[in-house]
DNA sequence: TTTTAACGCATTGTCTACAATCTACAAGCG
DNA sequence: CGCTTGTAGATTGTAGACAATGCGTTAAAA
């Protein structure tokens, strides 16, 4: 029996549910402010409010949305002060787990992220954006879980989640293709060097330009 | 209209629920690994499946509980790895928040971490226990929120409650008890001072050590 | 005119019944 | 005897109906 078939996977109706009108937040399409009416919800999907309800209690705990009782449920409002403490916490999360990183792979293990930014270098040059983004998720990704710290992890997934709504809501015209990839090699440099305190200072200066950019003309609608 | 009633919170079923079965879990008395039946838990507390399971749903993301389909919920258990984890993202998280505050609060508005402190002395004098616990739990839940980083609050909440639950299920012989109290003047007197890194270093060596101090002898069942 | 009370509508909260799925054990077949 | 397959019981997953609550509107009274 070595036939590789496909894992079926049978997820719940909750499941699906939470993960589409995940997707939907977190990729701009259900906007923030925008009401969530469990029976609309449940009648678009296809289905009863029964799993609906449980996906939106799930959604809330995970911040993306905020229920009144007895009121409604709305997609999560961002100020620009969410967006401070989202960026400002992204480095702490990430900062501390690329010390780790350092620490446990000396020198040695960096070769997936080598490897992640070489391609990310290429896709920059060849202008393809969507690649650089997904290269870029990838990355610091890859950094959280190789430093083997699983509550750090769920933490950070919580943090990046809103990063990518974010980045999904705001106009983009973010442009410097080929600047944003090859910014990660001095620090993937100082990392290979074991050099913890410059590591930490580039990819703090990193995500917090990109946050800056992104709070500076930050719209509340 | 100056007279201060208690306000009347109507709760749903569901926070209600919820609240029991996390208190239940926090304080030790659902231990890990203990198998959380809805229909049970329905009829225990008196009313029907639906605003259980939602509660489940909601301590799962939080963390405290597992589920896996079709199959059941069960309190999630701890591993000694686990205990770590905790510990070290309190530290990150805690640090990073007094180091907010020593920014913001210079010299100034420590009076309240100061007052809590004051109590914390005299109930370990006193040789009441129980509130030299809750006073600590107040002092540090005091320093996140003087942060005024609402993201890092409630991601330091998930922390906070693992902790409860921790310090719950290991068989507490701590016994020093006005020494617990005390430990915390020094850390105040380098907050007023506006010495970071020294503030740092104490409240992460406090941590360390009561965190070093419990995944020492966990034994997991 | 202003205030207040009552009502209707929309939405969420809860309950009950039924369907889908899992585990374990027993029956059938080589 | 060993393996596969079917079946039973228990538990979770889903659906649909009903109850509770909040808000806006309307109508009545001061």
């Amino acid at each position: 029996m070595d036939l590789a078939l496909p894992q079926i996977k049978n997820l719940s109706i909750r499941e699906q549910s939470l993960d589409t009108l995940r997707e939907a937040i977190l990729s701009g399409e259900l906007k923030p402010g925008q009401a969530l009416k469990e029976t609309d919800l449940a009648r678009h999907l296809g289905v009863s409010r029964a799993p609906i309800r449980e996906a939106l209690r799930i959604l809330n705990s995970e911040g993306l949305v905020e229920t009144i009782p007895y009121h409604g449920t709305t997609v999560r409002r961002l100020t620009k002060t969410d967006i401070e403490e989202i960026y400002s916490l992204r480095i702490l999360l990430e900062t501390y787990a690329m010390e780790q990183v350092i620490e446990k792979c000396q020198g040695a293990d960096l070769q997936r992220l080598r490897d992640i930014v070489d391609r990310m270098v290429s896709a920059g040059d060849a202008g393809d954006l969507i690649a650089v983004n997904a290269l870029d998720r990838d990355f610091h990704d890859a950094l959280i879980e190789m430093s083997g710290h699983q509550l750090l992890h769920s933490m950070w997934l919580m943090v990046a989640m809103k990063v990518r709504q974010v980045m999904a809501l705001v106009n983009r015209r973010n442009t410097d293709l080929t600047l944003i990839a090859r910014k990660h090699l001095p620090l993937l440099d100082a990392m290979e060097a074991g050099d913890s305190a410059e590591a930490k200072m580039i990819l703090g200066r990193h995500i917090a330009t990109a946050g800056d950019l992104i709070a500076e003309d930050w719209v509340e609608p």
